[in-house]
DNA sequence: ATGTGTTCCTGTCCGC
DNA sequence: TGCGGACAGGAACACA
């Protein structure tokens, strides 16, 4: 579900209510998600103070007084919802815990955290904060898009000789981080590139120019605070606006918004998920 | 190395 | 209105 820009927003969002706050209550609900929660999980979060939230690839981290980093990923259908006191707003009442609200934080400032997966394709895992780089989840993720390690020569160096289709390629996580199903479909109609071509046959120019269009467009949508399909939500509650400017992903048969052109948005498989492209101006 | 398919789950939507 | 099937933002895994 959430991509990078999401799962960005969803970590903005989450500052207020627990950034500089003490967990003084953590409900687990279930004994995990994808993975069994870790050991202890309420004892080891009951009064840490969170220091900062930060995100790398799809993953949000709460670095701990403790000196343990909480780990979250909101899999498919994973979100964040706040409620209670935010920001110096009062609104004490805390609606019951609904339908797949798994994990309840309450926060010394009064806000309520709950984490709500319906999937439960989500996960949470705490570590030591020094070694979180290292965790099995984290360590083989490549560069952050809109990083200093991720630029052209890096791309072109990393896609020479792949047989793999370009799709493929920038939904694994391994060559850059926190692509997903959307932004590479949107970043390949930007780039005028057919998402079957293998990465390997296509100009290393070409390649290099997706790096600006990748930057462009997840900025943009961090912009827009995310896009809002089915029920992803802010943390504040507010839908993210980014699906308007879709102009391939769910529009099947739509015609295409390339000046000039007359094709048609075109759905493929393609290892097992929608690919959505323009055939006659993605080549 | 690179497919492809399956799996983990629940919810929603669409056609009959 | 019910029912079955397809499909959904992720990603690990087994296997050809």
């Amino acid at each position: 579900m959430p991509e990078l820009p999401e799962v960005e927003t969803v970590r903005a969002g989450l500052i207020p209510a627990m950034e500089g706050h003490v967990i003084e209550k953590a409900d687990i609900r279930r004994p995990g998600l994808r993975f069994p929660f870790p050991e202890r999980m309420p004892e080891r979060l009951m009064g840490a103070r969170v220091y900062r939230l930060r995100r790398r690839s799809k993953y949000i981290l709460a670095d701990l007084s403790t000196g343990e980093t909480l780990l979250i990923h909101l899999g498919m259908s994973g979100r964040m919802l706040i409620s209670g006191n935010i920001a110096g707003e009062f609104h004490h009442d805390h609606p019951a815990p609904a339908k797949h609200d798994h994990v309840v934080l309450d926060m010394s400032g009064g806000a309520r955290v709950t984490f709500n997966d319906a999937r439960r394709f989500g996960a949470m895992d705490l570590m030591a904060t020094g070694a979180a780089d290292t965790h099995w989840l984290l360590c083989d993720i490549g560069p952050e898009p809109l990083g200093n390690d991720f630029h052209e020569d890096y791309l072109v160096k990393h896609l020479t000789g792949r047989a793999i289709p370009i799709k493929a390629a920038l939904l694994d996580q391994r060559l850059v981080a926190g692509l997903g199903n959307i932004y590479v479909c949107e970043v390949l109609f930007r780039a005028g590139i057919d998402p079957r071509r293998k990465a390997g046959r296509i100009s290393a120019k070409r390649i290099a120019s997706l790096v600006p269009i990748i930057r462009d467009v997840l900025r943009e949508a961090i912009a827009a605070g995310g896009s809002s399909l089915r029920d992803f939500r802010r943390a504040d509650g507010a839908l993210g606006y980014f699906q308007h400017r879709f102009q391939v992903y769910g529009r099947e048969g739509g015609a295409c918004n390339t000046d000039g052109c007359a094709g048609f948005v075109a759905r493929i498989p393609q290892s097992g998920r929608s690919t959505f492209f323009c055939p006659r101006c993605q080549r």
